[in-house]
DNA sequence: TTGTAAGCGTTATCAC
DNA sequence: GTGATAACGCTTACAA
């Protein structure tokens, strides 16, 4: 039993595979009747069109490919899922490429899958846009970041800077000691990102309006060990110098450490230690931690659209597309 | 510039189009001279296949889909080289569907991309063929499942049961209690995975032949707070009861917990408390961590090999292919 | 508004 | 061994 194809469809529908075609591809210019009978009969038939038919007589892949750290908090699913919703409804498929190190792109590189695949480029956080210009791959496919900035190419983010100096205005209201926690961005010179730079800034800049001063600061770099024991060395020094005081943790990671050693101690989250986290991770409201949310899925939403509108001819200069964390205050701080 | 064809070669050849064709797909059938002058065609050319292309008269997609749990250990980074190396040598491309929960599995189904762009399917840790039985995907794509059995299914896996013998036999050694922590595989049952419940009966088993007893078990689901806290748990006991003791934590997760809880309450590793993990995660070594080692890279070329002989045309009844692990022996115990 | 027909770049099937 | 040439299932002019 052959899968039915277009010629069956217009058979059935009795019309030519031109005006299938076009129902099929939402064009206007087909009257509401005929429509009708047309989408009658792909119903009828179960039909589905061939993607690799329509690829190579279009000339285009109808295919983005989405590149993204394995970093597997939540947050990479969310941006996945609004990356895909809107990619789906522009009958484009997604190919995922999750990057780990540079031996990894360039193993994409090599392969020539992304060259032939995409018609555009989704790049989640890492701004990976030299790399590919230096391959001179293809002509240059559209790119779009994600979670990430650069002024000459579109782009769909947070504000970090905001998110910090939200962070850093409610951190100040408080008496006490301040501190922080950054996260360590190392890897390759290839792979980095400003996101933490981001919160930093606007977490000084606001301490500084208020007209505070922090007590110290710690940087770590993003596993479970480390911010285990740079969340305690943090506590040493805020034992050590007198509580309470509030800690910002640029990333809920590392607020979930610090709480842990917050109770380890016997001390109590919210009067002796305060702490903002970022990220609004799954299980942050379980365990109450006031941090700052983002609206992933809108910015994965948006970066399509983004990209899906240079796809239709858009020549404009790069968009950036900026949106708003959202400080949700629980029992931590 | 448009891209060079097919046609392009052959002109420059000097020869048909079939037999550039011929000499792309390592037909036996092409004389060495010519053959050394497509090459040399496609060479200068730069010419690369058009995949869609190929995929339109071939009748077949030449991609592999992937289906993959997002759980970012360095396992399915690895699992995925030796996944990508095999296919693209049989020229596939492959396809990769992070799954987290049945919803991102509903969303695959819904869409067309899996039917249709798939000739062949992996799933990796858990078996999810019945769903697909059920939804009545395609007329039943060729499956292999890696890092899990079936006995109706092609598969690729470590025998964990082994691996849980091998830490069961060295732990048997070591005077002092035993203890064990298991990973708890909750979630949906349709995401449900067996290796834990081998490596435990293969620990058992050993522990048995040895006419050893342990003295207590836990379980942990698999996250770093979790661990935490059972590392705590399993310690507190362990310490009541008296040491030295001899820890085996079927994941290298929960073994990292139980090393930084044991340093924590200024025991001695190796001495105090002997840790046996399993994984061999990157960080194992510098840690000191007695482990198993999987081949996992091994284990996924295996699994592509076993897809591909499927796709050319195998028919014999479902196959599996078994792994060893390996101890590796370093300070922790 | 709709049908017809010419591609798109391969693979596969024939002859030679 | 190799070269024509007919598919493959769609999109997209161009006509009607």
């Amino acid at each position: 039993m052959r899968k039915p194809t277009i010629q069956d469809v217009a058979r059935r529908a009795g019309v030519g595979v031109g005006t299938v075609s076009r129902v099929l591809n939402n064009h206007v210019a087909v009257k509401g009747a005929t429509r009708e009978s047309v989408l009658k009969a792909i119903a009828d038939l179960e039909y589905t069109p061939n993607p690799h038919a329509r690829r190579i007589a279009g000339g285009r892949s109808y295919t983005i490919s989405v590149l993204l750290p394995v970093l597997t908090t939540e947050f990479y699913v969310r941006l996945l899922d609004g990356l895909e919703t809107a990619f789906q409804e522009a009958r484009y498929d997604v190919a995922i490429f999750p990057l780990l190190d540079r031996s990894r792109l360039e193993r994409y590189l090599g392969s020539h899958t992304l060259a032939y695949q995409a018609d555009g480029l989704v790049m989640a956080t890492y701004n990976l846009t030299q790399m590919f210009h230096e391959r001179r791959l293809r002509t240059q496919q559209p790119t779009v970041l994600v979670d990430a900035f650069a002024d000459n190419v579109d782009s769909s983010f947070m504000d970090n800077v905001a998110g910090g100096r939200m962070a850093g205005e409610y951190a100040a209201q408080f008496s006490g000691d301040l501190y922080a926690v950054w996260v360590e961005t190392e890897l390759d010179q290839l792979f980095t990102t400003r996101v933490f730079e981001d919160r930093r800034s606007g977490f000084m800049s606001a301490l500084d309006t208020a007209g505070r001063t922090m007590k110290a600061e710690y940087t770590s770099s993003f596993d479970s060990l480390a911010a285990r024991n740079t969340a305690a060395t943090v506590l040493d020094q805020a034992q050590a110098s007198g509580l309470p005081c509030t800690v910002f943790a640029s990333a809920d990671m590392l607020a979930g450490a610090l709480l842990d050693e917050v109770r380890l101690r016997g001390l109590k989250i919210g009067q002796d230690v305060r702490v903002i986290g970022f990220d609004d991770q799954p299980w942050a409201a379980e365990r109450g931690l006031t941090t700052l949310h983002q609206p992933v899925e809108s910015m994965g939403y948006e970066a399509a659209q983004l990209l899906l509108s240079r796809l239709n001819g858009y020549k404009g200069p790069a968009r950036a597309r900026r949106f708003e964390p959202r400080l949700i205050i629980r029992g931590s701080a």
